[in-house]
DNA sequence: CATGAATGAGTATTCATTCAT
DNA sequence: AATGAATGAATACTCATTCAT
């Protein structure tokens, strides 16, 4: 998203940079509790030359907020798409969620704090990108609910739950923590599924039919 | 907890309702975007006479934090202490926990959001409070584990999933929402409880027996 | 106009003082290469002061205006009104404005120059104002021409042409300079109405009678 | 007039280019009001190679004023010397200003406004090239009372009703209005010449005069 | 010729806090 | 018990200018 007219090569790779900090900062002490002039200072840059890859304090705030919800709906919506069964699917979901949150903990501290500072437009297209996650993950609850493998419910409280258990947990998860997305996401959905599930259904080897999905995708 | 020495007997009571004020104010805007003058006009004091009654604006803080956590703890030290199935007493501690949170939806944002604004020994004794509360819930459900009712599994992480599920509801309910504490506690500790048990544990009655317990207990 | 709730007897008092020498700085200087620093150090007030008694750059400028606009147009309404001939109107209209232009040339200087920096619903009220007056202009030069006393001309024309003689005295007069505005206007309008009047016109006692009529007013 | 040696062709056209559109913004916003990024931006330069033609801001207020004041100088100086009588020197005077104001409107408005940020050489040239014209002027307004044409007057103070009545031109008119040099010329003159001259004198046909005068020169 | 990058002082404005009354 | 007035540092952001490439 580059400005006016004419940036050199490095411009992006450093305005990269600066959000990567910026991000930093903003997760340990809030977004409005950081200055820019703290934000220079970690980025070594006078707060002329910071405005000039940055544009604006809001302009970071969206850039954290994209680099969360960009790579989080593009899998999602291809994860919905897939011809899997829908158990599946939320499976799959949930870990390429959590692996999104430990992977980038202070974008997600960002995300869940701060998304309330964006203001007009941005505010907007946050909110409605917010609302189609969650719309993807009632969907799908839904489907496996028609599939009859989980009970009826209200999807909306099921997908209340499935977020609760997985949004919260930048709350207490370390950088290089001990557990991984493959494990936490294990564990998550046996307790999901659990809950949701018909009396007649059996999960059976749904997590080794993860792994062996992942590997085809990636192999 | 009067400050200065000598306060009128009006002192606590107009105390209490600027910081009533100032939760509401947090929570909608965050607390360092909340500046003082907003309290003031609110509460239509000026602000000399709001620092009368306040101290500072972290004061403000720390008595939120302290409305919540002091009849969280008090609760969850009775309800822990209870001669009942450690499995009955989740399900307490999961309901009141949802009264809390649901009874005081702006405290529970200030209180899940800016406690890292408090500094010093105002920071330690929260952490400290909080660690307490985790504790408590740990220890019930290894209770529940050594019951029989639960099946093995890593304490923590329990403890985790059981925060994860409760304390995220904040960020979607409303006041006056469409379901309340009794049947949210419920719908959650279902899907957890189904997730924790041993296979040979049959949850039962148990939603009942919290019913009656309730009522002994106010009648 | 004063702000919030509540304030002190020397309140107004001094913000009149602070706008007196904010019109001085910004006639001097131009009012978007005066800063706010300036300003505070010739009150002898830290920013934060300054700011309690001024609201913001902006308001100072329209205060400027006022002061500038609320005497002007309320003269002109009550001259335009008077029952007495056209001429003898646009004469008292004129010694009017050579007196405020000669009273407050600094606030002349930023009436002139810097009205372009007012936004919004102030730009608009201001331009509503200038054209309240050249009305007023204008059509006592019609009754004028309809009395006989003027040729028929161009009244936008004629207008202008008033306005030029006058309004282009800031930029030469001198605070106690040789010239006062009575004498001032009876050259101006000596020039103008020779240049405006019938060939059967003669202004006779002009000057004479506004004397008379001034003096009659004040007695 | 190139600044550093070694100047390609192009230099002075992109150079008065440049000024052309400062200028226009300067005009529309005032000086201090108009950053070098935008004239960069309305110019398609780089601020880096801006720098390169201008040298700086104040630099081009300078060229700005130049533009008015050369011309204005050496066409009034041509003018006082002709061999014809006074009052058709000032007629003749009168148009040439109206044309220049007319023709670069937005010249004039920075002229008028912005010479009081010039400091140092750049302010006290300007003042005495001002004076120069003022004196001109009046120099002719003498004259014209010794030829007998005028009555015996403050020749400041004619001057100055001169002034005031071209000068403020440029606040009201607009480019491509509805009256030219040649009309307003004519409409100026006529009052200040009817309000000026002597009892006995009779301008005659001097707009005649003017326009046969005017042929021969350019014929 | 022209650029992109950098600077550092400067912009208007807001902040939490204090204190004499 | 409460106020109006004051502070001074901090806020986000813009400025004219420079310079290596």
């Amino acid at each position: 998203m580059p400005r006016p007219p004419g940036h050199g090569p490095g411009y992006e790779i450093k305005r990269q940079e600066i959000i990567d900090q910026a991000a930093r900062l903003f997760a340990k002490q809030g977004y409005a509790a950081t200055g820019i002039a703290e934000i220079g200072q970690v980025a070594g840059l006078a707060k002329g030359a910071l405005y000039y890859y940055i544009g604006s304090k809001e302009n970071l705030l969206v850039e954290i907020q994209n680099r969360v919800l960009n790579p989080l709906l593009t899998a999602a919506r291809r994860i919905a798409a897939l011809d899997e069964d829908p158990v599946l699917r939320l499976r799959l979901l949930s870990q390429t969620l959590l692996e999104l949150i430990l992977a980038r903990l202070d974008h997600i501290w960002v995300y869940e704090h701060d998304y309330r500072h964006l203001r007009g437009a941005n505010r907007t297209r946050l909110l409605r990108q917010r609302h189609e996650f969650e719309k993807i993950v009632r969907e799908l609850l839904v489907e496996a609910m028609e599939s009859g493998a989980f009970r009826k419910m209200d999807a909306r409280l099921a997908m209340l739950q499935f977020l609760n258990m997985h949004n919260h947990t930048y709350q207490w998860a370390k950088p290089g923590g001990e557990w991984d997305a493959e494990f936490l996401s294990r564990e998550y959905c046996a307790t999901l599924i659990s809950g949701f599930r018909s009396p007649s259904y059996d999960a059976g080897d749904l997590d080794e039919r993860v792994r062996r999905f992942r590997e085809r995708e990636q192999g």
